[in-house]
DNA sequence: TGTGTTACGTTATATTATAACGTAAGAAAG
DNA sequence: CTTTCTTACGTTATAATATAACGTAACACA
């Protein structure tokens, strides 16, 4: 590490860990131009890019929006579980699963490179009738 | 059947129909456009969420676009294989699969009620070191 | 200190998606 | 048949998400 682009980098991580949950890239933009106002898309989105490659950072394809890897040194294929009425993000990570998956998808020599699983419902708080959050 | 908006929603999936891939709104829009010049994005919109609902039309999230669900009568949950060279996409079932994926998603508590899966990579086509497009 | 690479800043624009509101078409009841 | 209700449509406008293109500055490495 230690490369050039860290400085930015860290700077989107440190945004996205501090909300716990998935938020938009511009939701990041706005939060970064507080401290400099002249950040523009493209940056946030090369950051984003970057630390997706890097597996730091899940892309929510469902919903247009990021979230921080709840795992450590976590690098491919989780499983977001994502909560329609709080918003809450889940990570889980099933490697048998995976490879099941995988199987399923190569059976007609289709070759997997990345795994995009999200599955949307309600999460423990807000299933069980009360509104959480 | 035979309610309200049958017509528009015939009229998108045959254009889905027609192309075997995944199309953007916007192409699908342009495309009902030769016939008629007036359809707004939003109609288009109506529609695709109406077929989605109705599970005859898959809307593939990692790339912002939508294919006709090529499962005869299938509701819910396929995985759909996206090839990243041809743009190819075929689909599978695996109930079994989503079983244990539901059950990884609910050991915390999780109500799972929409799966989203998509597995990039090369179809066999592609794999095989020549470019099939 | 020179040289190559990489991310950044900047500007502009493309692409995807929805809000709001009036209207017309079809279904259901009388 | 006509009234009434619902639902999708047309229309306009705009919001939200994402990328292209190009010059520059910072850093790595020799």
């Amino acid at each position: 590490m230690g490369k050039q682009g860290e400085k930015m980098q860290s700077e989107v991580l440190a945004v996205l860990c501090r909300h716990r949950g998935p938020l938009s890239a511009y939701a990041v933009l706005e939060e970064l131009r507080q401290s400099n106002p002249k950040i523009a898309p493209t940056t946030i989105y090369r950051a984003l890019t970057a630390l997706t490659e890097r597996g730091r950072v899940h892309r929510l394809e469902s919903l247009k929006a990021f979230i921080a890897c709840q795992c450590d040194r976590h690098q491919h294929a989780s499983i977001l579980s994502i909560c329609g009425d709080c918003g809450a993000v889940e990570e889980s990570i099933a490697p048998d699963l995976l490879k099941e998956l995988s199987g399923i998808a190569g059976k007609s020599g289709f070759a997997p490179m990345r795994h995009v699983i999200e599955i949307h419902g309600l999460c423990v708080s807000c299933g069980t009738g009360e509104g959480a959050a």
